[in-house]
DNA sequence: AACACTGCCAACCGCCTCCAT
DNA sequence: CATGGAGGCGGTTGGCAGTGT
């Protein structure tokens, strides 16, 4: 720690070498990165660190470095334990307090159901688009209802893996895109509990089921039909309940108008995008870098 | 008090990418 | 273009502390 605190970071094995170290230069970054850096936060994750890490991994996937780069003072090795050891742990927990008989493999995560539904060629790209099946549409909604997270499972569908394809329910057929709300997002305030924080509002189940309707990003798209609004100049969103309808001129998950660049196709997300509106999220009590 | 169990977390391992040669 | 070293990354492991029995 000395010796990078008076040279600064340079050569690891050259450091290990010249701090008289016997160790590898790269057990030495390790050391540095995830243990000895002085900016480095400690203790335990807040709240508001713990809906970021769950929204950036709904985004990124397993990818912890792009993770912790946008938490300030965690590292991407305390993230990825910090998933491991709790949060994905709560996910299943609150998951098994439904039904088994709701989906047919428990052991599934709401990754694996995502994947799952990939293998099966469900991908935008292919001929059979995005349409699911009774069974992996309930299963589907199942994760949405289950996870004690509308919100994570509804970003759970937005994985790494999906990046091609952020909306997997996005249904072709129809103009609208239909899937539930996060209850952080529609309302922020934050509650203690973790399953109040991330939305008991399963789709239906309380009577609240609200369908987003987002211009598709296809060609054959009709969603411009709406008002006769291009689709880059506003997203509707439907709420069922209530039959209202309201306007959003931005956005509602802090994407912004990502999904509408001129020659964007959905294969093309731009992730970049996604992430910098993070920070936008009303109830951090840090700004991200 | 002793033991088993559990959760946390630092560290290790293997693979990958990048870049200089 | 091939090769090797360095750095980066994600998955996994093992030790330790806390808790339960």
């Amino acid at each position: 720690m000395s010796y990078m605190l008076r040279n600064g970071q340079g050569c690891w094995s050259d450091i290990a070498r010249n701090a008289g170290l016997q160790r590898c230069g790269k057990s030495c970054r390790l050391r540095w990165i995830n243990y000895l850096r002085p900016d480095l936060k400690r203790g335990a994750f807040s709240p508001q660190e713990e809906e970021l890490i769950i929204h950036l991994h709904s985004i990124l996937g397993n990818r912890w470095s792009q993770i912790a780069a946008r938490l300030p003072g965690r590292t991407d090795n305390e993230i990825k334990n910090f998933w491991n050891s709790t949060i994905k742990k709560r996910l299943k927990n609150s998951s098994q307090t439904h039904s088994p008989n709701d989906y047919h493999d428990s052991s599934l995560e709401p990754r694996d159901v995502v994947d799952k539904i990939n293998a099966m060629g469900m991908g935008v790209g292919g001929s059979s688009g995005m349409l699911l099946s009774m069974h992996e549409h309930e299963m589907m909604n199942m994760y949405m209802d289950s996870s004690s997270s509308s919100f994570s499972s509804m970003n759970t569908m937005l994985t790494s893996n999906q990046l091609d394809n952020p909306f997997p329910l996005l249904d072709n057929r129809h103009d609208q895109m239909v899937f539930s709300l996060p209850t952080c997002m529609a309302k922020p305030e934050m509650t203690d509990e973790f399953d109040g924080r991330y939305g008991v509002m399963g789709g239906g189940k309380m009577g609240v089921e609200r369908e987003i309707s987002i211009p598709g990003s296809q060609s054959n798209s009709t969603t411009e039909e709406n008002n006769g609004a291009t689709q880059n100049e506003y997203y509707t969103i439907e709420m069922k309940n209530n039959n209202s309808k309201v306007e959003e001129s931005d956005n509602i998950f802090g994407v912004g108008n990502h999904w509408q660049g001129e020659n964007m196709g959905i294969g093309e997300w731009d992730l970049e995008g996604l992430l910098e509106n993070v920070s936008s999220f009303p109830f951090l009590d840090f700004q991200l870098q």
